[in-house]
DNA sequence: CACTATTTGCAACTAAGTTGCAAATAGTAC
DNA sequence: GTACTATTTGCAACTTAGTTGCAAATAGTG
């Protein structure tokens, strides 16, 4: 991971600093979006500062090695851009219930069809509704209920 | 206007205030998605204060007469339900020059295939890209170079 | 007209994200 | 290794969308 990182911040010729290195090891690490605050807290007591994690987020969306996601909660989630096409990120779920978000990397679809005139440069598509875990649960209940 | 504002409030059981009427209005008659300030905005000086319309609109979000979208810009956007279907609204295009938001309502999308489990409320589709009148503002500056 | 539950406006607050600046450091040249 | 400089970092102060508590105003009802 650790190289990974190394290697990303190479690829776009940033300067191999410490910060950028645990953000994008954190990065790395996970398998769905995550907040400034998320990652300072899975860097743990050394995180960086607030404000040098938003701006390593901003370097790295602008070299579009990260990409950036608005879901429902007024702050922004980031993720790393490796499994996203070329003008079309994955899809994301958020749970109405548990609010976690998935990313639904497996999942593949369609471009919209634009009016004339419109040139997409990246679309993004977010589905909100329950999840298989909290349908579950739910199912449960109604059983203990009767 | 003021009549279907009426009505729509009354189909959900609110009571006819001057405040929620003109914020009806106010959605009735644009053909875009706004946030708390441009509503206040277009209803001029006598507009509600924005606590009341947060608040109106978070009861007509509930009442589902009202949709939320959150695009790139930290800020939510409102707009009413009428364009959308059951299980998805229309698409949002944005574009990257101008920053104006378009509602893409006369076009058809499908559903995302969700893996079991998964049960959909909303689905929303947002696209990044540059917006027809952009796009030949560039290629005139181009000409004009040339 | 009187009554009450609901709604509104205001001021103070919360919290995500940004800015300016001085101190620290990565990369480079010797 | 040491010195140098452009870049990066941390901190504190700020900005701003949205929220909260509460007292005053008002829609609907009889
Ligand atoms: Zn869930
Ligand atoms: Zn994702
Ligand atoms: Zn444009
Ligand atoms: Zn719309």
């Amino acid at each position: 991971m650790n190289h990974r990182a190394t290697e990303l911040l190479g690829s776009v010729h940033l300067r191999q600093t410490e910060p950028r290195l645990a953000i994008l090891r954190t990065l790395l690490k996970t398998d769905t979006l995550l907040t400034q605050e998320q990652i300072a807290e899975q860097i743990g007591p050394d995180a960086p500062n607030k404000t040098t994690i938003y701006r390593t987020l901003t370097q790295l969306l602008d070299k579009n090695l990260v990409h950036q996601a608005y879901l429902d909660d007024r702050t922004s989630h980031f993720e790393l851009a490796h499994h996203c096409g070329e003008r079309q990120c994955h899809p994301h779920f958020t749970c109405v219930h548990c609010k976690q978000t998935h990313c639904l990397t497996g999942i593949s679809t369609q471009l919209v069809e634009l009016p004339k005139g419109f040139s997409v440069q990246r679309q993004q598509i977010h589905i909100d509704g329950v999840c298989p875990n909290c349908q579950t649960m739910n199912k449960t209940k109604e059983i203990e209920r009767v």
